[in-house]
DNA sequence: TTAATATAATTCACGACATGAAGCAAAATT
DNA sequence: AATTTTGCTTCATGTCGTGAATTATATTAA
């Protein structure tokens, strides 16, 4: 308690909030500009190869569920997924146990698709870390962890 | 050079790896939260907040100016700016100069509006600084800002 | 000075991203 | 058997963004 009250009183100084300021928006634009290099890059929508990033750990994913792991809604999914059978990466199964479900899994043209830019994402990942010494690595990686719990806090906060 | 060879060969182990991309993913969707939870907050969308942001320096911008800073194509200025003249927080005015171009300036409304908005952006700032102890801001900003280096050295080779 | 060219902004047609309301069909409840 | 719930789709709407064509004003060249 007299550690969070400590906290709250902190006083950060200017030339930290602007560097801070600086950073997150930077750091923030390099995520956007990778995301919209890798669509042109697999001719893909951004929600298209989202979408097919979830068929890892599961073979058949509901919509429901796309729904809930993309964090948009249902009706959002049936156009992602109607552009994905549109080009065969993807394809639609009725559940035999219950006929309301329709079941979606990879094709294998989808599996393909989706290997190659899981690929491409840990390459530019694995390079990025590759620019730092061992050392460094084992300081910004502890530090990001710290930063999330702090954004999360503070994500809190605002609801 | 050795320096550099030596980091080409750099091995990143799986655990790293997989930290990194939980860490890089999470930090981005934290982003978007709030600027989406800004959109709302401020009643303004997205394009028209950053726009408004823009207004710091400079008294008068230009829709040529506005697209090279917010990286977007002129025809889309003119819709940005459209809906911020039709609420009231910017206004045209014609270049005295040169009447090819129009200039761009806050209304009084805009100014209050810009300054609340920043004013909002700065508050999380530092209550996410603020989460952290001033040792752990000593490492953390300087780890942000070697990973900045690190993602744009990345996008380079992208390109 | 006129004619050709360059520049600044806008309009228009298009596509991606996303929401919410309304509808339909198949379970599950009552 | 009738009602409610669930899962998905359709449709209307709004935001974000691009690129080609257009208009109006400056600049340059003949």
């Amino acid at each position: 308690m007299k550690q969070n009250l400590n906290i709250e009183d902190t006083f950060i100084p200017a030339y930290q909030l602007a560097q801070f300021r600086e950073l997150v928006s930077d750091l923030f634009q390099c995520c956007q500009e990778r995301t919209q290099y890798q669509s042109e890059k697999f001719e893909l929508p951004d929600a298209e190869i989202r979408c097919l990033l979830l068929f890892g750990g599961e073979r058949y994913l509901t919509a429901k569920g796309i729904a809930y792991r993309l964090n948009v809604v249902k009706s959002r999914v049936t156009k992602i997924v109607d552009g994905l059978v549109h080009k065969d990466l993807v394809q639609r199964v009725r559940d035999p146990e219950d006929s309301r479900i329709t079941l979606i899994s990879l094709t294998h043209d989808g599996q393909e698709k989706m290997k190659s830019i899981r690929k491409f994402i840990d390459s530019v990942h694995v390079e990025t870390l590759r620019q730092m010494t061992t050392d460094q690595r084992k300081t910004v990686l502890p530090s990001l962890d710290l930063l999330r719990s702090s954004m999360k806090a503070v994500k809190e906060m605002m609801v």
